[in-house]
DNA sequence: CACATAATGAAAATGGTTATCATTAGTATT
DNA sequence: AATACTAATGATAACCATTTTCATTATGTG
């Protein structure tokens, strides 16, 4: 588990989408499935970077979106202006979870509990919608917004 | 209902937030009140501009920022790279809704139905989270992703 | 009515992301 | 292994939504 460079699986998954496996590839995916954060673009970069010198920051974006695309990664808006993403784990794994955003200084908490019924509430909206809107959902997304603990004990009333 | 400028309403909460009365202001929440599709911060301008010529882009950002702040206003991303607004009604009211988002084409669809039960559900995870994690919540974001019924018929397998 | 200061608009700056294009590197076929 | 086809890449520039700056104007208070 420690490192996962030259993963068969991802091999796989890249084949049979079409894509070519590369280095920056692998790189990327292992440094996002490693990380304890949320990593934007640029944080992805600097990591891979530093053992891939020859991997640049367009090759980055470009990975992530395929990977977006390929539903292996999760691409999220916590409102700092910049993208961030994370490994997707299927819904049920005990990895899944959901987001507590701090709207005065953007911090994120990731929380599992009450996952489940959460998680089954959904799959039910889900059917129900897909039916009526003849939509096809493949993914689904709550946060919750408020103030964290320090940003209300020092709330600011205005700015 | 046809014409809220002048909004009492609207007065009082900007002055009882510590701002200032503008025509500015009434101008921009009057769009966005009487629009029937999520407004982007473009959008907006050309609307409120078209009414008073002299009233600018920069002034609408500012403007939708403190809004949102005053939770006036909803900000969402739907993946197109520019922010969307809309008018935040009471959370019970008959105006929630939630977000049915195509990851092709960028269109939203606005949903309610399901809306009692979720609504429900999140009160009680908001009451759980907060406790937990000493985070006072705010607000909550609620959105499925997938492809509409036109993508999804026109589906294509790469880019 | 005058004053303090918030709000504004025009213009420039910022900064995350995307497009361009010449070069490199996977992969399937010999 | 060598070839050929084409996807992938990196450097650079372009893009474009949003913010910042700053001099000016307008609002609310005393």
């Amino acid at each position: 588990m420690r490192n996962r460079m030259g993963s068969p699986w991802l091999k796989g998954r890249l084949r049979c989408c079409g894509y070519k496996i590369t280095i920056g590839r692998e790189a990327i995916l292992d440094v996002i499935s490693k990380a304890d954060t949320h990593l934007s673009a640029e944080d992805i970069y600097i990591k891979v970077h530093s053992m891939c010198p020859n991997i640049g920051l367009t090759t980055v974006y470009r990975t992530l979106e395929i990977m977006v695309k390929m539903r292996l990664l999760h691409k999220f808006d916590f409102g700092d202006g910049r993208a961030r993403y994370e490994i997707a784990k299927s819904e049920e794994g005990e990895n899944h979870h959901h987001h507590l955003v701090c709207t005065n200084c953007n911090r994120v908490i990731d929380y599992n509990d009450f996952i489940d019924e959460e998680v089954r509430l959904l799959k039910e909206t889900e059917k129900g919608l897909s039916r009526k809107y003849n939509f096809k959902i493949t993914n689904h997304l709550i946060q919750f917004y408020g103030l964290c603990e320090k940003c209300e004990n020092l709330r600011i009333k205005r700015k």
